[in-house]
DNA sequence: GTTAGTCAATTCAGAAACTGAAGTGACCCT
DNA sequence: AGGGTCACTTCAGTTTCTGAATTGACTAAC
C-alpha cells in the first residue's frame, strides 16, 4: 500500500497521518506554534527544502489546515495563517514535544508552555473527558465500534 | 537539510518527529495500542510493506521504544511490544485520533476510548497541569527558555 | 538608473526512500 | 514428501526528496 492510500482509510488516525504524519509538515506546524507565519520563517527554522515546503504548504491549505493571505500589495507577498482546523493540532505537537523533552532530551526543555488564563509554566496533560483524572496507555481500553469491530476482526485471522 | 539530520537538532520536537514523526511508524503505534505484537499483524492491519516494516521496527528497537521478545522457542518466533519510552507515546496517537474524527470523519468514530479506571467511553483532552483547565492554543504561549531564546534570534533576521 | 537585495516560489538532475513481488530458512503438520 | 506459517530479505522499478540555481515582481541604496 503507498503512503497516499492512508488518505482513503475507514481510520481517521491513517487519514490525520496521511494529511499530517510526516516529518516536514511536523516542523512547519512547531514552526507555526512558535509564531513563524512565512515561507522565508519555513526554510529558515525547520531546514526544509522550498521544494518540500511549497509543496506541503499547498497540500495543507487545500485541506483547509492553514489559510494563505496576503500581507502586502506592491509586491504581492503573502503569508500562512492556521485555520480552526489547524489550530485544533496543537495538542499533537505539545504531546510530541513533551515526550521528546523527557525522552530524547539532554538538560532542561528548549522551550516552555505558560498557560496564559492562569500564568503559570504548564506540562499539560491529557485527561478523562468524564471524570477528570489523568490518563496514561495503561489506563485506556480502545474499543471498535460497530461496524467497524465486525470488518476487522474479518481482516484478522489469529486471536 | 536531509531528514536524518533532525535527530541531531537542539529542539525535542524535532527529535521526536526524526524518530516517530512518519507515516509508518503511527501506523504501527496505532496498530501497537490496538493490541497488535506480531510482524504479521502489522503488514495485514497498517499496509505497509515487509521492508518498510522490517527497518522501522529496527529502528524503533534500537531507540528504546519497542522491544523484540520471543514469544516461542522451535520455532523461534518474536512480537514487538511496547517499552515505558513507547507507551508514553499513547497521547500522541490518541489526539491525533481525536484531530482525525472531528476533521476528517465521516459519521461516529471508529474508536471509542473507555477509561478503565472510571468505566466511561471518554475524550481526553489536554489540560494545564497547574490550573487543571482544559487548554488549547490560544490559552498557550511557548517561551524559549536561555540559552536557546538566544540562538534562535540570532537565526532569525527580521522581528 | 544600474546594481543589490527581498521574498516566494519553480525547475531540474542526482540521491534517497519506498513498493510489490518473489524468495529464504526454520520449523510444524498431515 | 508436500504444503503451510512466520519473520523476514532481496531486488528492480518507481516515487519522493535534496541542493543548487533560477525566476519575477518588486523595493532600496548608490
Amino acid at each position: 500500500m503507498a503512503r497516499a492510500d492512508l488518505a482513503r482509510q475507514t481510520c481517521t488516525i491513517a487519514r490525520a497521518v496521511s494529511l499530517v504524519g510526516d516529518e516536514w509538515t511536523f516542523m512547519i506546524l512547531r514552526e507555526m506554534f512558535l509564531g513563524g507565519r512565512r515561507f522565508d520563517d519555513f526554510q529558515r527554522q525547520t531546514g526544509a527544502s522550498a521544494a518540500l515546503l511549497s509543496q506541503r504548504l499547498k497540500k495543507l491549505e487545500a485541506e483547509g489546515v492553514i489559510r494563505k493571505e496576503a500581507y502586502s500589495e506592491r509586491p504581492v507577498r503573502f503569508e500562512y495563517r492556521m485555520t480552526a482546523m489547524g489550530r485544533e493540532l496543537w495538542p499533537a505537537v505539545i504531546t510530541l514535544k513533551q515526550w521528546g523533552d523527557k525522552w530524547l532530551g539532554d538538560g532542561p526543555a528548549p522551550v516552555e508552555i505558560v498557560h496564559k488564563s492562569c500564568g503559570h509554566v504548564t506540562e499539560p496533560q491529557m485527561t478523562c473527558s468524564e471524570c477528570g483524572e489523568p490518563m496514561a496507555a495503561h489506563d485506556a481500553e480502545p474499543r471498535l465500534s460497530e461496524p467497524f469491530d465486525t470488518e476487522r476482526q474479518a481482516m484478522r485471522k489469529h486471536s
